[in-house]
DNA sequence: CAGCGTTTGGACCGTCAGGTCCATTAGGCT
DNA sequence: AGCCTAATGGACCTGACGGTCCAAACGCTG
């Protein structure tokens, strides 16, 4: 059967239903145990309404990792477009800490979680995962390169390493975070990575 | 039915092959791609062997866990002994770096792939990666603490709080770099715990 | 060599997963 | 109203999975 696209309204609202339910559960019980009757259930939807969004199980986990990348960069809308001075960026930090606070260090970061329940697996869906921290990454690397621009960096700083590197103490730090279940180790990342921030500061 | 722990040499080592089988293919597929069906045929064990060692799957992999942790350790024999001097921790570093490379940025860091998978779902397994990575950060922190008593680095310089960030550079460098098929990804990041490392020098 | 616990083989079972199918209903368009 | 496609319900199929069971083989000890 081949893949419909929804073209009532009513079949848009069923096929995100789907997504969205999907994306929850996976989020809160990984990849491997969610099956597609729970799916159904909690997005009130039978078996073939599945079949006649997505050709399979898999297809279904690709929109589930675009729905997520959306929800990650979505719930830091405000903070993501401010990277461009040291306050917007630790308005992001602290922001990010907090979450974690109120998630009481559960779950990690639902981007970085699928990265390792699915690179190995499925190659199409690390490209998606792939995209959507690069996504994530540029926005900081675009403020970063403003401030350089502005001369709050030196104009020898290397913006696209300085993201990358900010990204990796920021999905370190959550893992560490959630094994741990203690959100101060976010914290202590990204302090950690704020100095190196400093540290290409213009003199 | 109990658990025996073997009590014959031919029994230890059927349950250390069943063992080594499966965290090797957990290590290469993913904890949900693995069956026993697998792990017997790997491990040229039948399925009486399995259930006679472990009482199910989930003590299997928590035996999965222990014994990843102690591979990835012991993998890196010989340098996290030596992670007091500049040039230990480069060494470290270094190793670290060539090793993605040669695996071709397939897999990430065993230990912390384990955690993405198994964090949410098995509050045991999360506690033994837990331990496993603090015993990895020990050696680090250890390691920082003779050279801040040597001088090599400020007295208050917090060495616990170095150890966790570089952990984090590490974990994260690992997922950027299995997301993105590019060691380089590592490279940067642990250039960038370095950086961090160095601002906390004896001046 | 006799006896006994350990180790092993592999058939078997119930469950549940992903996926197929077809009949029915709903809804927009002419 | 009538038609055509989209949307839906849910029974059903097949296979694989985790887990059980029992009998046979092994191997150490006396």
């Amino acid at each position: 059967m081949l893949t419909r696209s929804a073209s009532t309204a009513k079949g848009r609202a069923t096929r995100e239903r789907i997504v969205q339910a999907t994306a929850e559960l996976v989020a809160d019980r990984g990849v491997a145990a969610v099956s597609l009757d729970d799916v159904g259930r909690r997005a009130r939807a039978s078996r073939s309404q599945l079949y006649h969004y997505f050709a399979d199980k898999a297809e279904l986990l690709h929109a589930v990792v675009d729905a997520t990348t959306e929800a990650v960069l979505g719930a830091q809308d405000g903070l993501l477009d401010h990277l461009d001075s040291w306050a917007g960026i630790d308005r992001w930090f602290n922001a990010l800490v907090e979450l974690q606070r109120e998630r009481q260090a559960r779950g990690g970061c639902p981007i970085g979680s699928l990265a390792g329940q699915l690179a190995e697996r499925d190659p199409r869906a690390r490209a998606a995962i792939a995209d959507g921290l690069g996504r994530w990454e540029t926005h900081l690397r675009e403020g970063l390169t403003q401030m350089r621009e502005r001369g709050e960096l030196s104009p020898d700083a290397d913006t696209a390493k300085l993201a990358i590197f900010t990204m990796a103490a920021l999905q370190g730090g959550l893992l560490l975070t959630q094994v741990r279940r203690d959100p101060e180790q976010l914290r202590i990342s990204l302090d950690g990575a704020r100095t190196v921030l400093h540290a290409a500061r213009a003199r």
